[in-house]
DNA sequence: CGGAACCTACCGATCTACAGGTAGGTAGAG
DNA sequence: CTCTACCTACCTGTAGATCGGTAGGTTCCG
């Protein structure tokens, strides 16, 4: 099977497609044949490689997954901001997952499960990372169960604000203005 | 006019289902027949009180901005966790203006200069409301113009973590915690 | 080597559904 | 008689999905 390889690679380009196109348009608003139609394909021909549109949701997210999912162990406070600025890069990216999670939150949603699973896990190893550095209590006072939603939030809060007014807001350092208010210095290398 | 009264009311349930809708499927994923079976019409029948899908999306979001401008001189700092605390109560608000940010970052979204330009407006009175009661430096450290950025990322943020998991999220408490970290102490009544 | 059997990668035509919007009407209040 | 408040009927567009191809390999057998 030579052609599982170049399957993939195709695969790979519809996916990258369906990012851009759900960053442009949310989920719903997307159709099978504007993601077809930048990768050169028919509706139908894209429709031989997903079965289905949300099939194909699932591969992006399933993508993301494989992309973000760094072991817990490599993870590091001070690479916080750094993630930040790398995102602030790639406003693509940003842009369709602050879609599609806007969209979660309505009823029924495909990517509904996913997102709730995902900010549960991330919550967790957010505590974890501040706990191991920090023990119980934060130079702040909070416990890091009660620091990490709040980490969470501003990047989530930072982003949408960001990307209706990308002049007015720094995410990069508006987020390190939370570290620095929870007291977890970021040392910059 | 007699019936320009009736009319009114009949706008206004209209509104309130249209929210409602919005809120389980998001503006794209709305339809006006949803909206109108909510309040016992035909879709057409709903289309002689708002001429368009859009012009209705317009008359929710006027409506939403009469409820909450409230003149600046108003608005007190302590109040805030009690705004957190009653939004909380009315996850149906919350969930159509998360579900309307989220597609507002997508092109052409009629909703798109309606978040923008709020904001922008909602960024400066924050550090307004900020300066008012501790001039150019928090207790923290941070002037207002760097504070209120975070402030609001935080409810925006804490508020899709909340209504994906509800159960795992406090959103009053972290709240609570942020305004802490500011230096920002709420004396609550 | 020749060829039947089969697979991959598509495309054209078409079905179904539903959505937004229009045109034109009717019924009741004043 | 007119205005408001609707409704029925309909048009148009679009989106996801299915069906049935076709063109070009690959495999395996005799």
């Amino acid at each position: 099977m030579v052609a599982g390889v170049r399957t993939g690679e195709r695969r790979g380009e519809i996916i990258r497609a369906a990012l851009e196109v759900i960053a442009e348009r949310g989920y719903r608003g997307a159709t099978l044949g504007a993601v077809a139609e930048r990768v050169g394909l028919t509706q139908q021909g894209l429709l031989h490689y997903f079965p289905s549109k949300e099939a194909l949701l699932v591969a992006v997210l399933d993508e993301r997954d494989r992309w973000d999912t760094v072991p817990d162990s490599q993870w590091r406070l001070d690479l916080l901001p750094t993630l930040v600025d790398y995102n602030a890069m790639r406003p693509g990216i940003i842009q369709t997952f602050s879609a599609l999670l806007g969209e979660s939150v309505t009823e029924d949603h495909p990517t509904r499960d996913f997102f709730t699973r995902r900010y549960a896990t991330v919550r967790d190893s957010m505590a974890g990372l501040l706990r191991v550095e920090y023990g119980e209590r934060l130079p702040s006072g909070l416990t890091p169960e009660r620091a990490a939603p709040l980490v969470v939030a501003v990047m989530d809060g930072l982003q949408y604000q960001w990307l209706l007014a990308p002049n007015d807001v720094d995410m990069s350092q508006a987020f390190r203005d939370l570290l620095a208010l929870l007291g977890v210095e970021a040392r910059h290398g």
